[in-house]
DNA sequence: CTGTATCCTTAGGGATACTG
DNA sequence: CAGTATCCCTAAGGATACAG
């Protein structure tokens, strides 16, 4: 299903998240392809939160249809999909970034999230090349 | 109450802002106080996205709860309280713009939504500090 | 292991009555 | 008008069985 932006409540940028990816799971998903280097539905399953499978299998369905994220057979195992973030998906990194910097000031942090909150205020641009070398 | 993310699913940066103001409305109220100039009750109720009574009394709430939002008693009318964005709340401001830009990319947006994103990738501080000219 | 489908409970939230 | 409370229905989602 191609999912417009027809039918929402209102036409305003904030609500378009909100009504695409502006669940309490999706995000989730966006940020292990985006910066935890994972590609399969067993690695996301593996995740802190605990997503269920039927909850997973929603949102990668979503996901795709919104134009987020791309599916393909795993070239090394037929068995599986292969997920990947389209560019629309990927231009969510400024979002992600200024979420993870806003939150550092509340939440207690991995390490590896301290370092890279410190080094993305000190120098946004070398994290945001980092990042995307990764891709 | 105190909103401490002790018992939340995990110690994630997006996942902090997910389980504090990550419903499909919250980020409508915040949108409203940050750059509307709403800051009464009826004004949120008039939104487009049409939140009901009893769904706006429990955000604000709750956005008070998590310290992104004030209630005080409105000096000129003793019958109705006025909201306010604190610091934390006045700090998802980044965040706010990059969703803003990062739709704007697939939704129609509004002439003054245009104007904004369009200023916003131009001269980014600016526009940051004409917005907060408005606190 | 990669998903999908089903069952069932709970949380979200619309409509609306109601109080000050 | 500002805000709360209740009623009730629907969507979200956990557990888990199941198929390839």
């Amino acid at each position: 299903m191609d999912q417009s932006s027809a039918n929402f409540r209102s036409h305003c940028p904030i609500n378009y998240l909100l009504e695409t990816i502006g669940d309490k799971w999706t995000l989730l998903i966006v940020r292990d392809l985006m910066f935890k280097g994972k590609h399969y539905f067993g690695e996301f399953l593996k995740s802190d939160e605990g997503i269920s499978t039927n909850i997973l299998t929603d949102r990668l369905n979503k996901l795709e249809d919104c134009g987020v994220v791309t599916k393909q057979i795993d070239a090394d195992n037929a068995t599986r999909q292969l997920y990947n973030l389209t560019s629309k998906g990927q231009s969510l990194l400024p979002v992600m970034l200024e979420i993870t910097r806003w939150s550092a000031q509340f939440d207690e942090l991995t390490n590896a999230d301290k370092a890279l909150v410190k080094l993305y205020e000190k120098d946004p641009q070398q994290v945001i090349e980092k990042i995307k070398s990764n891709w």
